[in-house]
DNA sequence: GACCAGGCACATC
DNA sequence: GATGTGCATGGT
C-alpha cells in the first residue's frame, strides 16, 4: 500500500474504532491555547483541574491573565505540575497576545500559518507541538500536531525508518493527506485516544484496530 | 514506591 | 546534530 493509502486506511481504522473524539476540549480558543501550554507532558486530568482554577477566578481572558501576579497564576496552575516554569510561558504568550496585538485572539489568528507559526516559536517555552496545536485547535487552521504518540504509532506501522525530525514527520502527513482542519483534528485526537487505549508500553497492538497492518517483522 | 503523562530550554560533547 | 537534565503534580 502506498503511503498515501496507509495514512488513510489508519485514519478510516481509527474513527471507526473510536468515532469523533471532539476535541479539543474547551469552551474558548483562549482556553484551548491556555491549556497547550499547561498540558507539556502532562496528564489531561491535571491540566482540568488547573483550568478550572482559573476559570472560578474569572481569569480565562487576555486581559485578566494578564494582570494577575507570576505568583498567584503559579499557584492557581499548580495542579499541572511544572507550575512555576508553565506560568512564566503563559505570561510569555500573553505578552504576544496584549502587547503584539491587543488582546485580540482574533486578531492574532487573522495572520497566514507561516507568520503565526513564527510568531508563536518565537515565544519562550512554546515549542513546536504546542504552536501547532494552538494554530489548529483554537486558529482552526490545517496543520498538523505531531507528539510522542504519532511517533510511537509512525514507527510502529513502518512510516518512518529510523528516528526523524518534528518537522519531518509532520511533512509526511502535510504532503499525503489532503488538507483539511476537520481531518487533522480528529487524526491527531484518534491517534492520542487509539495509545491510550492499546499502545502504551506493549512491543505490539494486541487487538488495536490497526493490528494487522503492523509491517512484518524481520 | 516506581512509572508515566497530549514538551521545552539549556548545557555539553 | 545527538544526548542528558531540570522542571512537578496526581493517577495507576
Amino acid at each position: 500500500m502506498s503511503r498515501e493509502g496507509l495514512l488513510m486506511e489508519i485514519f478510516e481504522r481509527l474513527f471507526k474504532a473510536f468515532g469523533p473524539q471532539h476535541w479539543w476540549p474547551g469552551d474558548t480558543p483562549f482556553e484551548v491555547m491556555v491549556g497547550a501550554v499547561l498540558t507539556q507532558n502532562t496528564n489531561w486530568a491535571n491540566v482540568e483541574k488547573a483550568i478550572s482554577n482559573l476559570k472560578r477566578e474569572g481569569l480565562m481572558d487576555p486581559g485578566s491573565l494578564g494582570a494577575v501576579s507570576l505568583e498567584r497564576l503559579s499557584q492557581l496552575i499548580r495542579p499541572a505540575g511544572y507550575y512555576n516554569i508553565k506560568a512564566r510561558r503563559l505570561k510569555n504568550l500573553l505578552d504576544l497576545v496584549n502587547n503584539g496585538f491587543s488582546g485580540d485572539l482574533n486578531a492574532l489568528f487573522s495572520l497566514d500559518t507561516p507568520r503565526l507559526r513564527e510568531l508563536l516559536l518565537g515565544v519562550k517555552g512554546i515549542g513546536p507541538e504546542t504552536a501547532d496545536s494552538i494554530i489548529l485547535y483554537a486558529a482552526r487552521k490545517p496543520v498538523f500536531v505531531v507528539d510522542a504518540y504519532t511517533f510511537r504509532v509512525m514507527e510502529r506501522h513502518g512510516l518512518v525508518s529510523g528516528p526523524c525530525s518534528y518537522d519531518e514527520l509532520q511533512e509526511i502527513f502535510l504532503r499525503n493527506l489532503k488538507e483539511d482542519t476537520d481531518l487533522f483534528s480528529e487524526y491527531h485526537a484518534l491517534i492520542v485516544r487509539l495509545c491510550k487505549t492499546y499502545c502504551l508500553r506493549s512491543p505490539k497492538c494486541q487487538k488495536c484496530p490497526l493490528e494487522d497492518l503492523l509491517p512484518q517483522r524481520r
